[in-house]
DNA sequence: TAAGATAAGAGGGACAT
DNA sequence: ATGTCAGTCTTATCTTA
């Protein structure tokens, strides 16, 4: 049970005192009909006051995020020609608001760069919600398109392809284990064109990538194949030694914790056959097979 | 039916031109 | 920039137990 804080607002919908802020996951809700306050989700961190006469615990605004194209932080121009009260403005007031409008709309959206950046953003959260990926990932992917748009690396390329592979370079970046091919066969862009925009922000904005940690793959696989914890653990001890005779360099690491695996279900009579483990692995067979063979030879198996 | 073997082909890294 | 080369992985097909 996650931390509680009463709050002192009314619910909208059965117009009681009874809202309560999850301290978790920072949602507003009535304690009284459920309703849940859409869009009002704030942080759970202590409130900031600038004065201790203010009894109205105002945030000071939602959170910045690189992955909105303003970072969050934009003013919007009231497109009515009403002050605060609701009472028309005088006609020298309108003239002034609207070439501020004027300067506003070209200083915000209408700059090509912040127009790209918008789209790449948008597709961004859907490519995020398609391969259930965390904020942390996406927020890495953002900033990376953002260095790659300042680099002048978008011109001529397709912005879905970019924003694709920023977001497996932030997967590479995170650790988080997720190939090449799931993220194209996903997204629905050709392998090859995201394997070419990988490479280009790899060596154009100097990412510094880990290496791939097959025995990070080992849970994958084995959560997908559901495999027994005992080979789980079984597979990693064989990876940590083949990591020692230093047989793994050049070696796909989805291919190698599969082999692993697959050694480690005949030690433990965990009864799977190789396609199942490939298939949960997302390579071939033969794959497994070969990668078997070379880790049988320096283990003793 | 699962596992192993073999061959052709694709694509990418290293290196030279 | 383009080409070559060794090494890897995939797909397809055949054999073996």
């Amino acid at each position: 049970m996650s931390q509680q804080l009463q709050n002192k607002e009314k619910c909208p919908r059965c117009g009681k005192n009874d809202l309560i802020t999850d301290g978790e996951s920072g949602e507003i809700f009535c304690s009284k009909c459920g309703f849940v306050i859409p869009e009002k989700i704030s942080d759970a961190s202590p409130e900031r006051i600038f004065s201790d006469s203010n009894p109205n615990k105002s945030r000071t605004g939602d959170r910045t995020s690189l992955t909105r194209h303003d970072q969050g932080l934009s003013t919007i121009i009231s497109p009515i020609n009403k002050d605060s009260t609701g009472k028309p403005l005088s006609s020298s007031m309108k003239s002034s608001l609207s070439q501020l409008r004027k300067l506003d709309s070209r200083s915000n959206i209408n700059n090509s760069t912040d127009r790209n950046l918008k789209q790449a953003l948008s597709e961004l959260l859907k490519m995020k919600e398609k391969l259930s990926l965390s904020d942390t990932v996406s927020e890495k992917a953002a900033y990376i398109y953002r260095k790659a748009l300042e680099r002048k690396l978008v011109r001529g390329r397709s912005i879905t392809a970019l924003i694709a592979s920023s977001l497996y370079a932030a997967c590479r970046e995170t650790e988080t284990p997720r190939t090449l091919k799931e993220v194209s066969s996903i997204i629905n862009i050709p392998k090859k064109e995201l394997s070419v925009c990988y490479r280009l922000l790899v060596k154009e904005l100097d990412l510094r990538m880990p290496i791939i940690d097959s025995v990070s793959c080992i849970a994958k696989i084995a959560s997908v194949a559901k495999l027994s914890e005992k080979t789980k653990r079984c597979a990693m001890k064989i990876l940590k030694k083949a990591e020692e005779e230093r047989i793994l360099s050049g070696k796909e690491p989805m291919g190698l914790a599969a082999a692993a695996l697959y050694l480690a279900s005949l030690v433990m009579w965990d009864k799977i056959t190789q396609k199942t483990i490939a298939d949960a692995a997302g390579v071939t067979e033969v794959t497994v097979r070969n990668r078997c063979k070379n880790l049988k030879k320096f283990m003793d198996l």
